[in-house]
DNA sequence: TTTGTATTTAGCTAAATAGCTAAACATCAT
DNA sequence: ATGATGTTTAGCTATTTAGCTAAATACAAA
């Protein structure tokens, strides 16, 4: 699961993410969008889908990639859990005098 | 702000953070929670504070270091934002036929 | 002022990372 | 079959990173 931090550490790769956010792209789209040469990009890709973030699907001559909307939202749910910040709870968060959750 | 994403890619690094949720404490305290040598967790902090994710404040001999909530709680919000997944919204998340938000 | 304690800085090594070019692979079109 | 297109793999380099030990610094206590 560490390796959905280490993926999302590079801004690169978090431009990918919101890219994709918005619709299925393949690699060339995506690499349109950088200045990076391809092979560059494909390395993001891989470290991207080792994260289970995005996945790649054969379609003829190219990938089409697409972004796994479920993992990325409960890696980033979940790290507001670990530090017990609000956000996916509606309850209003309890704090002591120091702005600490209790 | 992409220190704070870097910052937080390190396990060990998201423990200390863990830690000085729960009360501030002297690096010695928070050294004895990992196996690593001090110099090693005092890098690490160093990590930590040139993000603003933890501020340390001489004291006497020591270095108490405490949480900077508000930045991590910006930082995990925002990351929600930037990916406009739910969390800090009331409001129910919007979604198309294929789990993306509108 | 000397000794002890807490922490960091300096300097090293090994491993990981992001970038590149060139080459390979796979598929499509001719 | 040949060539063109899309993407990855191989192999390289430079940079960053996390770990270490030894030494320096800062303060406290005696």
């Amino acid at each position: 699961m560490s390796k959905v931090y280490k993926a999302l550490a590079d801004p690169t790769r978090r431009k990918v993410l919101q890219l994709l956010r918005e619709r299925d792209m393949n690699a060339g789209e995506l690499a349109e969008h950088f200045d990076f040469a391809k092979p560059t990009l494909s390395r993001h890709f891989a470290v991207l889908q080792e994260a289970d973030l995005i996945q790649g699907t054969k379609l003829g001559n190219q990938i089409i990639y697409r972004l796994n909307v479920s993992v990325l939202e409960e890696a980033l749910l979940g790290m507001l859990e670990m530090f017990k910040i609000s956000g996916s709870s509606e309850q209003a968060m309890a704090q002591d005098g120091n702005g600490r959750a209790l």
